[in-house]
DNA sequence: ACATTAAGTCAGCTTTGTTGACATTCCAAG
DNA sequence: CTTGGAATGTCAACAAAGCTGACTTAATGT
Protein backbone atom coordinates (compact mmCIF):
# COMPACT_ATOMS: atom_id res chain seq x y z
CA UNK A 1 0.00 0.00 0.00
CA UNK A 2 1.27 3.72 -0.80
CA UNK A 3 -0.39 5.69 1.59
CA UNK A 4 3.08 7.48 2.57
CA UNK A 5 2.39 11.08 1.96
CA UNK A 6 -0.78 13.11 2.58
CA UNK A 7 -3.73 12.38 -0.14
CA UNK A 8 -7.07 12.43 0.50
CA UNK A 9 -6.38 8.84 1.80
CA UNK A 10 -3.09 8.59 4.25
CA UNK A 11 -2.90 6.53 7.34
CA UNK A 12 -2.26 8.34 10.19
CA UNK A 13 -3.74 6.13 11.92
CA UNK A 14 -0.98 4.63 14.58
CA UNK A 15 -2.46 2.58 17.64
CA UNK A 16 -2.20 5.37 19.61
CA UNK A 17 -3.99 7.91 17.58
CA UNK A 18 -6.90 5.04 17.43
CA UNK A 19 -6.19 4.91 21.53
CA UNK A 20 -7.20 8.59 21.96
CA UNK A 21 -10.40 8.19 19.75
CA UNK A 22 -11.29 5.25 21.80
CA UNK A 23 -10.55 6.85 25.05
CA UNK A 24 -12.21 9.68 23.64
CA UNK A 25 -15.55 8.30 22.90
CA UNK A 26 -15.44 6.61 26.47
CA UNK A 27 -15.36 10.12 27.98
CA UNK A 28 -17.83 12.00 25.73
CA UNK A 29 -20.24 9.37 26.10
CA UNK A 30 -20.21 10.25 29.87
CA UNK A 31 -20.66 13.73 29.32
CA UNK A 32 -23.42 12.66 26.91
CA UNK A 33 -25.39 10.67 29.67
CA UNK A 34 -24.53 13.13 32.64
CA UNK A 35 -27.29 16.06 32.29
CA UNK A 36 -30.14 13.09 31.71
CA UNK A 37 -28.77 11.03 34.71
CA UNK A 38 -28.65 13.85 37.04
CA UNK A 39 -32.48 14.79 36.21
CA UNK A 40 -33.64 10.89 36.29
CA UNK A 41 -31.65 10.51 39.52
CA UNK A 42 -34.11 12.60 41.13
CA UNK A 43 -36.99 10.45 40.20
CA UNK A 44 -37.36 6.73 40.22
CA UNK A 45 -35.91 6.25 36.59
CA UNK A 46 -33.04 5.50 34.82
CA UNK A 47 -31.63 6.08 31.74
CA UNK A 48 -33.38 2.65 30.41
CA UNK A 49 -36.24 4.98 30.75
CA UNK A 50 -34.71 7.66 29.15
CA UNK A 51 -33.96 5.53 26.04
CA UNK A 52 -37.52 4.42 25.78
CA UNK A 53 -38.87 7.22 26.29
CA UNK A 54 -36.90 9.21 23.64
CA UNK A 55 -37.53 6.66 21.09
CA UNK A 56 -41.45 6.71 21.82
CA UNK A 57 -41.34 9.91 21.51
CA UNK A 58 -39.65 10.31 18.04
CA UNK A 59 -42.07 7.54 16.71
CA UNK A 60 -45.66 7.93 18.25
CA UNK A 61 -47.20 5.08 17.77
CA UNK A 62 -44.69 2.53 17.55
CA UNK A 63 -44.90 -1.06 19.03
CA UNK A 64 -42.84 -2.67 21.23
CA UNK A 65 -40.89 -5.25 18.99
CA UNK A 66 -39.89 -2.27 16.89
CA UNK A 67 -38.36 -0.58 19.93
CA UNK A 68 -36.72 -3.83 21.18
CA UNK A 69 -34.56 -3.73 17.88
CA UNK A 70 -33.83 -0.13 17.97
CA UNK A 71 -32.57 -0.65 21.98
CA UNK A 72 -31.08 -3.61 21.42
CA UNK A 73 -32.18 -5.25 24.73
CA UNK A 74 -34.44 -8.42 25.36
CA UNK A 75 -38.23 -7.89 25.31
CA UNK A 76 -38.63 -8.46 29.02
CA UNK A 77 -35.95 -6.15 30.10
CA UNK A 78 -37.66 -3.40 27.83
CA UNK A 79 -41.28 -4.50 29.49
CA UNK A 80 -40.08 -3.87 33.06
CA UNK A 81 -39.47 0.16 31.89
CA UNK A 82 -42.23 0.18 29.77
CA UNK A 83 -44.39 -1.32 32.84
CA UNK A 84 -43.43 1.79 35.38
CA UNK A 85 -43.70 4.33 32.45
CA UNK A 86 -47.56 2.67 31.95
CA UNK A 87 -48.42 2.81 35.28
CA UNK A 88 -47.42 5.90 36.13
CA UNK A 89 -49.25 7.47 33.62
CA UNK A 90 -46.42 8.63 30.84
CA UNK A 91 -46.45 6.34 28.44
CA UNK A 92 -49.94 4.84 26.91
CA UNK A 93 -50.64 1.55 25.45
CA UNK A 94 -52.88 0.98 23.14
CA UNK A 95 -53.48 -2.68 21.35
CA UNK A 96 -53.45 -2.42 17.42
CA UNK A 97 -56.57 -2.15 15.26
CA UNK A 98 -54.58 -4.64 12.48
CA UNK A 99 -52.89 -6.63 15.01
CA UNK A 100 -54.48 -7.40 18.16
CA UNK A 101 -50.96 -8.47 19.63
CA UNK A 102 -49.08 -5.62 19.12
CA UNK A 103 -49.39 -2.65 21.51
CA UNK A 104 -48.87 0.82 20.32
CA UNK A 105 -46.90 3.38 22.41
CA UNK A 106 -47.65 6.94 22.54
CA UNK A 107 -46.55 9.46 25.46
CA UNK A 108 -49.29 11.18 27.43
CA UNK A 109 -48.91 14.63 28.36
CA UNK A 110 -46.68 13.88 31.13
CA UNK A 111 -44.53 11.83 29.35
CA UNK A 112 -43.94 14.07 26.87
CA UNK A 113 -43.47 16.74 29.72
CA UNK A 114 -40.99 14.64 30.74
CA UNK A 115 -39.39 13.80 27.45
CA UNK A 116 -38.76 17.55 26.32
CA UNK A 117 -37.03 18.14 30.01
CA UNK A 118 -34.43 15.52 29.35
CA UNK A 119 -33.72 16.09 25.51
CA UNK A 120 -33.84 19.73 26.56
CA UNK A 121 -30.86 19.17 28.57
CA UNK A 122 -29.17 16.69 26.47
CA UNK A 123 -29.36 18.91 23.25
CA UNK A 124 -27.76 21.74 25.16
CA UNK A 125 -25.03 20.21 25.48
CA UNK A 126 -24.81 18.98 22.34
CA UNK A 127 -25.59 21.95 20.82
CA UNK A 128 -22.53 23.96 23.01
CA UNK A 129 -20.32 20.89 21.86
CA UNK A 130 -21.38 21.45 18.29
CA UNK A 131 -20.96 25.01 19.01
CA UNK A 132 -17.41 25.20 20.34
CA UNK A 133 -16.37 22.90 17.24
CA UNK A 134 -17.98 24.36 14.80
CA UNK A 135 -20.23 22.99 11.45
CA UNK A 136 -17.33 21.44 9.76
CA UNK A 137 -16.01 19.30 12.86
CA UNK A 138 -19.87 18.47 13.08
CA UNK A 139 -20.11 17.07 9.58
CA UNK A 140 -16.96 15.04 10.57
CA UNK A 141 -18.22 13.83 14.02
CA UNK A 142 -21.45 12.68 12.04
CA UNK A 143 -19.57 10.77 9.42
CA UNK A 144 -17.10 9.10 11.80
CA UNK A 145 -20.14 8.21 14.06
CA UNK A 146 -22.53 6.42 11.06
CA UNK A 147 -19.24 4.17 10.29
CA UNK A 148 -18.94 3.11 13.78
CA UNK A 149 -22.75 1.46 13.95
CA UNK A 150 -23.61 -1.73 13.18
CA UNK A 151 -24.50 -2.10 9.59
CA UNK A 152 -28.50 -3.49 11.03
CA UNK A 153 -28.58 -0.16 13.36
CA UNK A 154 -26.97 2.38 10.44
CA UNK A 155 -29.53 1.30 8.42
CA UNK A 156 -32.27 2.22 10.81
CA UNK A 157 -30.76 5.38 12.13
CA UNK A 158 -31.15 6.37 7.84
CA UNK A 159 -34.24 4.95 7.89
CA UNK A 160 -35.30 7.64 11.04
CA UNK A 161 -34.44 10.66 8.82
CA UNK A 162 -37.57 11.06 7.15
CA UNK A 163 -39.92 7.83 7.71
CA UNK A 164 -41.33 6.35 10.66
CA UNK A 165 -41.40 2.71 12.13
CA UNK B 1 -31.16 35.67 15.52
CA UNK B 2 -29.81 36.44 12.02
CA UNK B 3 -28.73 32.52 11.48
CA UNK B 4 -30.15 31.98 7.59
CA UNK B 5 -26.59 32.76 5.57
CA UNK B 6 -23.81 30.40 5.55
CA UNK B 7 -21.13 31.85 7.27
CA UNK B 8 -18.62 29.96 9.67
CA UNK B 9 -20.47 30.46 12.85
CA UNK B 10 -23.75 29.82 11.37
CA UNK B 11 -26.36 27.79 13.29
CA UNK B 12 -27.77 25.34 11.76
CA UNK B 13 -28.49 23.63 14.93
CA UNK B 14 -32.37 22.70 15.14
CA UNK B 15 -33.92 20.48 17.11
CA UNK B 16 -34.00 17.63 14.49
CA UNK B 17 -30.11 18.13 13.54
CA UNK B 18 -29.09 17.93 17.31
CA UNK B 19 -31.94 14.75 17.67
CA UNK B 20 -30.07 13.12 15.15
CA UNK B 21 -26.70 13.46 16.53
CA UNK B 22 -27.77 12.05 20.05
CA UNK B 23 -28.98 9.20 18.43
CA UNK B 24 -25.86 8.86 16.25
CA UNK B 25 -24.13 8.82 19.39
CA UNK B 26 -26.05 6.32 20.59
CA UNK B 27 -25.96 4.04 17.72
CA UNK B 28 -22.83 4.48 17.39
CA UNK B 29 -21.29 3.74 20.88
CA UNK B 30 -22.94 0.53 20.71
CA UNK B 31 -20.71 -0.57 17.36
CA UNK B 32 -18.00 1.12 19.48
CA UNK B 33 -18.50 -1.61 22.58
CA UNK B 34 -20.11 -4.52 20.41
CA UNK B 35 -16.13 -6.24 19.84
CA UNK B 36 -15.41 -6.23 23.04
CA UNK B 37 -18.58 -7.29 24.11
CA UNK B 38 -18.25 -10.16 22.42
CA UNK B 39 -15.66 -11.65 23.46
CA UNK B 40 -16.05 -10.88 26.65
CA UNK B 41 -19.37 -12.61 26.84
CA UNK B 42 -16.96 -15.87 26.25
CA UNK B 43 -15.49 -15.46 29.58
CA UNK B 44 -16.41 -14.77 33.39
CA UNK B 45 -15.81 -10.81 32.49
CA UNK B 46 -17.98 -8.04 31.38
CA UNK B 47 -17.48 -3.90 30.11
CA UNK B 48 -16.39 -3.09 33.46
CA UNK B 49 -13.38 -5.44 33.40
CA UNK B 50 -12.19 -4.01 30.29
CA UNK B 51 -12.39 -0.84 31.33
CA UNK B 52 -10.33 -1.71 33.89
CA UNK B 53 -8.02 -3.60 32.06
CA UNK B 54 -7.97 -0.56 29.41
CA UNK B 55 -6.85 1.94 31.84
CA UNK B 56 -4.35 0.09 33.50
CA UNK B 57 -3.01 -1.02 30.28
CA UNK B 58 -2.21 2.55 29.33
CA UNK B 59 -0.96 3.72 32.72
CA UNK B 60 0.80 0.77 34.20
CA UNK B 61 1.30 1.16 38.37
CA UNK B 62 -1.35 3.58 38.23
CA UNK B 63 -3.02 3.59 41.83
CA UNK B 64 -6.15 2.46 42.59
CA UNK B 65 -7.49 5.54 43.37
CA UNK B 66 -6.04 7.35 40.08
CA UNK B 67 -8.50 4.03 38.39
CA UNK B 68 -11.59 5.38 40.53
CA UNK B 69 -11.39 8.80 39.27
CA UNK B 70 -10.74 8.24 35.71
CA UNK B 71 -14.00 5.37 35.70
CA UNK B 72 -16.06 6.94 37.53
CA UNK B 73 -17.58 4.41 40.33
CA UNK B 74 -16.92 3.65 43.35
CA UNK B 75 -14.36 1.92 45.13
CA UNK B 76 -16.59 -1.03 45.60
CA UNK B 77 -17.80 -1.74 42.62
CA UNK B 78 -14.20 -1.23 41.20
CA UNK B 79 -13.06 -3.67 43.88
CA UNK B 80 -15.33 -6.36 42.76
CA UNK B 81 -13.86 -5.95 39.02
CA UNK B 82 -10.36 -5.42 40.44
CA UNK B 83 -10.31 -8.70 43.15
CA UNK B 84 -11.42 -11.02 40.32
CA UNK B 85 -9.02 -9.96 37.81
CA UNK B 86 -6.29 -10.48 40.26
CA UNK B 87 -7.30 -13.82 41.53
CA UNK B 88 -7.38 -15.15 37.91
CA UNK B 89 -3.84 -13.26 37.53
CA UNK B 90 -4.62 -10.66 34.88
CA UNK B 91 -3.58 -7.89 37.01
CA UNK B 92 -0.85 -7.40 39.77
CA UNK B 93 -1.37 -5.30 42.51
CA UNK B 94 2.26 -4.09 44.38
CA UNK B 95 2.20 -2.01 47.51
CA UNK B 96 3.36 1.43 46.46
CA UNK B 97 7.28 2.11 47.60
CA UNK B 98 6.99 5.34 48.92
CA UNK B 99 3.55 5.34 49.83
CA UNK B 100 3.14 2.14 51.15
CA UNK B 101 -1.07 2.87 51.85
CA UNK B 102 -0.79 2.80 47.58
CA UNK B 103 -1.33 -0.29 45.43
CA UNK B 104 0.06 0.00 42.52
CA UNK B 105 -1.25 -2.07 39.55
CA UNK B 106 -0.06 -3.58 36.17
CA UNK B 107 -0.99 -6.28 33.71
CA UNK B 108 0.43 -9.63 33.58
CA UNK B 109 1.67 -11.54 30.82
CA UNK B 110 -1.94 -13.16 30.29
CA UNK B 111 -3.94 -9.87 31.39
CA UNK B 112 -1.65 -7.92 28.33
CA UNK B 113 -2.94 -10.79 26.64
CA UNK B 114 -6.50 -10.24 27.10
CA UNK B 115 -5.79 -6.86 26.59
CA UNK B 116 -4.24 -6.53 23.39
CA UNK B 117 -7.15 -8.82 22.28
CA UNK B 118 -9.96 -6.47 23.13
CA UNK B 119 -8.52 -3.79 22.28
CA UNK B 120 -7.16 -5.17 18.59
CA UNK B 121 -10.38 -5.58 18.10
CA UNK B 122 -11.65 -2.61 19.40
CA UNK B 123 -9.10 -0.59 17.17
CA UNK B 124 -9.90 -2.30 14.09
CA UNK B 125 -13.33 -0.96 14.39
CA UNK B 126 -11.95 2.66 14.38
CA UNK B 127 -9.61 2.26 12.25
CA UNK B 128 -12.34 1.06 9.40
CA UNK B 129 -14.28 4.28 10.94
CA UNK B 130 -11.64 6.61 10.47
CA UNK B 131 -10.41 5.34 7.01
CA UNK B 132 -14.25 5.58 5.99
CA UNK B 133 -14.93 9.02 6.78
CA UNK B 134 -11.28 10.32 6.63
CA UNK B 135 -8.89 12.33 8.21
CA UNK B 136 -10.83 15.68 7.95
CA UNK B 137 -13.93 14.03 9.46
CA UNK B 138 -11.56 12.21 12.04
CA UNK B 139 -10.01 15.95 13.24
CA UNK B 140 -14.12 17.18 13.45
CA UNK B 141 -15.10 13.50 15.33
CA UNK B 142 -12.43 14.38 18.08
CA UNK B 143 -13.01 17.91 18.29
CA UNK B 144 -16.61 17.38 19.07
CA UNK B 145 -16.17 14.27 21.15
CA UNK B 146 -13.58 16.70 23.13
CA UNK B 147 -16.43 19.23 23.58
CA UNK B 148 -18.79 17.45 25.05
CA UNK B 149 -16.69 15.68 27.86
CA UNK B 150 -17.29 17.42 31.36
CA UNK B 151 -14.49 19.58 32.03
CA UNK B 152 -12.58 17.58 34.78
CA UNK B 153 -12.52 14.58 32.50
CA UNK B 154 -11.36 16.88 29.56
CA UNK B 155 -8.55 16.97 31.72
CA UNK B 156 -7.86 14.08 32.61
CA UNK B 157 -8.32 12.91 29.20
CA UNK B 158 -5.67 15.93 27.91
CA UNK B 159 -3.38 14.54 30.49
CA UNK B 160 -3.61 11.02 28.85
CA UNK B 161 -1.19 12.74 26.12
CA UNK B 162 2.46 12.66 27.08
CA UNK B 163 2.32 12.42 31.06
CA UNK B 164 0.64 9.71 33.14
CA UNK B 165 -0.81 9.67 36.11
C1' DA C 1 -0.61 12.04 69.57
C1' DC C 2 -4.13 12.55 66.40
C1' DA C 3 -6.53 13.49 62.15
C1' DT C 4 -6.39 12.27 57.40
C1' DT C 5 -5.77 9.45 53.49
C1' DA C 6 -5.58 4.96 50.70
C1' DA C 7 -7.23 0.76 50.32
C1' DG C 8 -10.14 -2.86 51.26
C1' DT C 9 -14.37 -5.37 53.25
C1' DC C 10 -19.20 -6.51 54.54
C1' DA C 11 -24.01 -5.90 54.04
C1' DG C 12 -27.80 -4.56 51.52
C1' DC C 13 -30.12 -2.17 47.84
C1' DT C 14 -31.23 -0.57 42.79
C1' DT C 15 -31.10 -0.68 37.90
C1' DT C 16 -30.96 -3.13 33.95
C1' DG C 17 -29.58 -6.78 31.65
C1' DT C 18 -30.39 -12.13 31.02
C1' DT C 19 -33.30 -17.05 30.39
C1' DG C 20 -37.22 -19.80 30.82
C1' DA C 21 -42.09 -20.57 30.94
C1' DC C 22 -46.44 -19.08 29.45
C1' DA C 23 -50.77 -16.67 27.41
C1' DT C 24 -52.77 -14.57 23.54
C1' DT C 25 -53.35 -13.63 18.81
C1' DC C 26 -52.70 -14.33 14.00
C1' DC C 27 -52.05 -16.87 9.84
C1' DA C 28 -51.40 -20.49 6.75
C1' DA C 29 -51.38 -25.54 5.57
C1' DG C 30 -53.89 -29.38 5.65
C1' DC D 1 -62.51 -24.99 9.42
C1' DT D 2 -59.36 -26.48 12.32
C1' DT D 3 -55.06 -26.73 14.06
C1' DG D 4 -50.22 -26.02 14.66
C1' DG D 5 -46.73 -22.83 14.55
C1' DA D 6 -45.02 -18.07 14.57
C1' DA D 7 -45.31 -13.55 16.54
C1' DT D 8 -46.24 -10.55 20.44
C1' DG D 9 -46.27 -9.52 24.93
C1' DT D 10 -46.16 -10.81 30.24
C1' DC D 11 -44.53 -12.99 34.62
C1' DA D 12 -40.80 -14.95 37.51
C1' DA D 13 -36.30 -15.62 38.83
C1' DC D 14 -31.56 -14.67 38.41
C1' DA D 15 -26.91 -12.09 37.31
C1' DA D 16 -23.88 -8.11 36.54
C1' DA D 17 -22.56 -3.89 38.00
C1' DG D 18 -23.68 0.15 39.79
C1' DC D 19 -24.86 2.52 44.58
C1' DT D 20 -24.78 3.92 49.99
C1' DG D 21 -23.25 3.29 54.60
C1' DA D 22 -20.40 1.50 58.17
C1' DC D 23 -16.17 -0.22 59.39
C1' DT D 24 -11.02 -1.87 59.57
C1' DT D 25 -6.16 -1.53 58.72
C1' DA D 26 -2.13 0.67 57.58
C1' DA D 27 0.56 4.61 56.54
C1' DT D 28 1.11 9.50 56.32
C1' DG D 29 1.24 14.19 57.81
C1' DT D 30 0.72 17.88 61.17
Amino acid sequence: MAEMHGGENLLFLTDEQLRQGIEAMFFAYRGFTADPDRILATMAYGRAHHRAIHFIARSPGTTVNNLLAILGVTKQSLNRVLRTLIEDGLVESRVGTTDKRERHLTLTESGAALERKLSDAQRARMRAAYRAAGPQAVAGFRQVLEAMMEPDLRRRYHAIRETDT
